[in-house]
DNA sequence: AAATGTGGCAACCGCCTGCTA
DNA sequence: TTAGCAGGCGGTTGCCACATT
């Protein structure tokens, strides 16, 4: 036999908390700690249920919550979680001390998620939506090639493949977590990189890193699904394919894998490298790196402007970052 | 000043997983 | 082994405050 109901629900109360129950809820917890959630609300002598009890006490009374607005870091490192935990609000939580997973959920719903659509950017890829503007088909047309123009060869980065075997050498570790933990390595080592450049570097160039970078993101993310995906092909391993290395030996790419890589690595970086409004104005890229908060020069720091005005409008400045007013596309025709 | 619209957020709902008897 | 519950989680709802007409 399994255990005993929770709770009887007849009869309890549901609806918002008073400040009565509230004050029950902690003086109990206070002296006897959350413990058994079925018990509680009748030996705190409330008329709710276990699971309103805790919900309440973790999403509102709990004494080591955060209250107040979303510090622009915590709103830069959800959009960051998100974009490759998706929709794991506890994963998410887990990041933020003091923020719960609900309201995390609720800001996300309620501000980032509506801003991003505004902006064009798809909320569950974190990629422009191409059914608005087919960014892909433009910047990849023969005609009219973007990425050339920006001088956009070393797409390939060796330090995308190095993250792909790492992933492969351990399969088990194959986790969402450290893919996340992976990319922020790099992002690190990126960022180091950017910094040590003499300031006779042109802004071109520091737009170019932070488009591979970006790329990077979107690649990794899309690897790890890509690994996802063929793990879930019974019986498929890398050495099913000819000339491929064993997902047991680490630096070595499967051929798959590989190809895959290369050739993700060639599509244009759909992200928001495009919408960067730092770049277009006054450079605020060199604050932006001294800034010990913003440390990443990262797919999503592209919101990291000081003011909301300018959060909202990061992206709508979305080709005068890339398109120069004084560049007459005419002479490259 | 009243009616209506909109946004934010606390709370609920229902499903899933792991545990227990 | 298995039925059934607790706890956890993500999605959704509904209330309230504020803005707009």
């Amino acid at each position: 036999m399994g255990r005993s109901p929770c709770c009887d629900k007849n009869g309890l109360k549901k609806g918002p908390w008073t400040p009565e129950e509230d004050n029950k809820l902690i003086q109990y917890i206070q002296l006897h700690g959350p413990g058994n959630w079925r018990t509680l609300p009748k030996n705190a002598g409330l008329q709710r249920c276990g699971k309103s009890c805790r919900l309440r006490w973790t999403n509102y009374l709990r004494p080591d919550i955060k209250r107040g607005r979303f510090s622009f870091d915590e709103e830069e490192s959800i959009i960051q979680l998100h974009s490759v935990l998706g929709n794991k609000w506890s994963a998410i939580a887990a990041r933020l001390p003091g923020r719960t997973d609900n309201e995390i959920k609720n800001y996300w719903n309620t501000h980032i998620r509506k801003r991003l659509l505004r902006n064009g950017i798809d909320p569950v890829t974190h990629s422009p939506r191409l059914d608005l503007l087919d960014l892909s088909s433009l910047l990849n047309s023969t005609q009219f090639n973007l990425s050339s123009l920006l001088g956009l060869q070393a797409l390939v980065n060796p330090e995308v493949f190095r993250l792909a075997a790492t992933l492969l050498a351990s399969q088990n570790e194959s986790t969402p977590e450290l893919l996340l933990q992976k990319y922020q390595e790099n992002n690190q080592m990126f960022n180091s990189q950017l910094q040590n450049q003499e300031g006779s570097e042109l802004l071109l160039q520091k737009l170019q890193q932070n488009q591979i970078l970006n790329s990077q993101l979107q690649n990794q993310t899309q690897f790890f699904q890509f690994q996802n995906q063929i793990q879930e092909i019974p019986n498929f391993t890398t050495q099913n394919v000819p000339g491929s290395s064993s997902l047991s030996q680490p630096m070595q790419l499967g051929h798959v894998e590989e190809s895959y890589l290369m050739n993700s690595q060639m599509l244009p970086p759909q992200n928001y490298g495009y919408c960067n409004s730092d770049a277009s104005d006054n450079s605020n890229f060199q604050s932006l790196n001294n800034n010990s908060s913003n440390q990443n020069f990262s797919l999503d720091s592209v919101l990291s402007t000081p003011t909301e005005d300018e959060k909202e409008s990061y992206c709508s400045n979305l080709m005068k970052f890339e398109i120069p007013e004084s560049l007459n596309f005419d002479d490259f025709m």
